[in-house]
DNA sequence: CCGGTCTGTCTAGATAACTAGACAATTGTG
DNA sequence: CACAATTGTCTAGTTATCTAGACAGACCGG
């Protein structure tokens, strides 16, 4: 049994939180299995019941765990599992997760972009994109903050569209762009700046999923350039064969 | 630069500690070179000075600084080298580092050893050993818990003998044994059991090197079993080539 | 020897972490 | 429905951590 050691500079409900968190991770509390009961982890750390409850709290907030008041506290079933393939659409993958979505826009302007984006876009040194920067939000949980460029030219007046319809897929319709497809999507794992952590409501050491990806229309032309940070805790991607 | 949480369920002190010791260990900080001052540290962490002493403190135990008043902090020469060869003398090697060495006996017993002991020392099933535990001392400071193993009847009445002399290469000599040598060691890291934790004044999530050895005398017969536990943040061994 | 710069020690108070206990709210079961 | 088990919420008190300030003691360079 793992043991928790007191004064020296770790809160015990962050040594519980860990060992919690290890035991799911590892596997040695099934996926959608019951934790034991607050006063049961409370005795078998020795420690007070709301001691406890801090460190499940802080689980729940990563999303490890579910808690359901006269039921007791679960194993989350399972991380929101995001396919990435040539024909991903956020919403479509919300809904086949039955689960309920929105999108809150945070702010956007017409603007000359950084160079790197650019070039992924293909446009000249002083062409403009509208820049959108929103935030994903599943069952009530924020689980994706995420900035998005379209070359403003080609879609003059795209982000009142957008908020109209908060669906890029839509969107991206009423242009006439009617299909499109993930060019290429880049994976890293970092830790959110300042900015993104407190939108997200992250603290600064939880690992992010930092997806950048470029949709094109049919033809070959980029028509959207994205970035999109998904909390590394409990939204994993999935990379599909063959697509 | 490292920056510092609060409120996350570690304590400033403990995360100040872990980043000045990632510093030395990286090589950030030079050997023998001086820290900033307490107060300069205070500032950059944007703590009080208090706060960084316990985080200087506890880095004095692990022995990896040295604290002079009037003039400042210091990163500790060198962790205590400790060659391993065929010829190994505990108080040889200290006498060599100009250091000042107390052993202490914490215990002798004698009574039937562990089976891997009994067949290291070519012991039969009910053949009795003397054990000696005891707890050796480097400048005032703990370095290490050993056990030692003899064959009672080839050396009966060992342990009051090695209890004047402070010296198994002197007790053994008193015994006839004129020489010896190290048949083999054997060395992992671990973290101390409760009991070690406890003699060596050690947190428990510090490690410890793990040292087993066997000495012979010059035909070939074993002389002695030990297991000395030294700690791992300031001893190092050094495995001497060709020996 | 003097003044500046360190570490060492003390006191006092504020804030965070932990404990203890009571009771409400919800759920499942007999 | 009554009851047991569980999570949720509150209040109160203790302990650990952190801050603030004062001053002593040692060291060093001028």
């Amino acid at each position: 049994m793992s043991e928790i050691e007191r004064g020296r500079g770790v809160a015990l409900w962050s040594q519980i939180a860990d060992i919690l968190a290890d035991d799911i991770f590892k596997g040695r509390l099934r996926q959608s299995e019951q934790l034991p009961s607050a006063q049961e982890l409370a005795t078998r750390f020795d420690v007070n019941r709301h001691t406890v409850r801090r460190a499940i709290a802080t689980l729940e907030q990563r999303r490890l765990v579910r808690t359901e008041q006269g039921r007791g506290t679960f194993v989350q079933e399972q991380t929101l599992d995001y396919p990435i393939s040539r024909r991903t659409r956020f919403s479509q993958n919300m809904r086949n997760l039955n689960v309920d979505t929105d999108i809150e826009i945070l702010d956007d302007a017409r603007e000359i972009p950084p160079t790197h984006v650019a070039e992924a876009l293909g446009l000249g040194r002083n062409e403009y994109v509208y820049r959108i920067d929103s935030l994903s939000r599943a069952d009530g949980h924020i689980i994706d903050h995420s900035t998005a460029y379209f070359p403003a030219t080609r879609f003059p007046g795209l982000p009142a569209v957008y908020r109209r319809t908060q669906s890029v897929t839509q969107t991206l319709n009423e242009f006439g762009v009617g299909d499109y497809v993930r060019l290429h999507t880049r994976v890293s794992a970092r830790l959110p700046d300042a900015h993104t952590a407190r939108l997200m409501k992250l603290p600064a050491n939880r690992p992010l999923l930092h997806v950048q990806s470029i949709n094109t229309d049919p033809r070959g032309g980029p028509v959207q350039y994205g970035i999109a940070r998904f909390s590394g805790d409990w939204v994993q991607l999935v990379l599909m064969a063959g697509d």
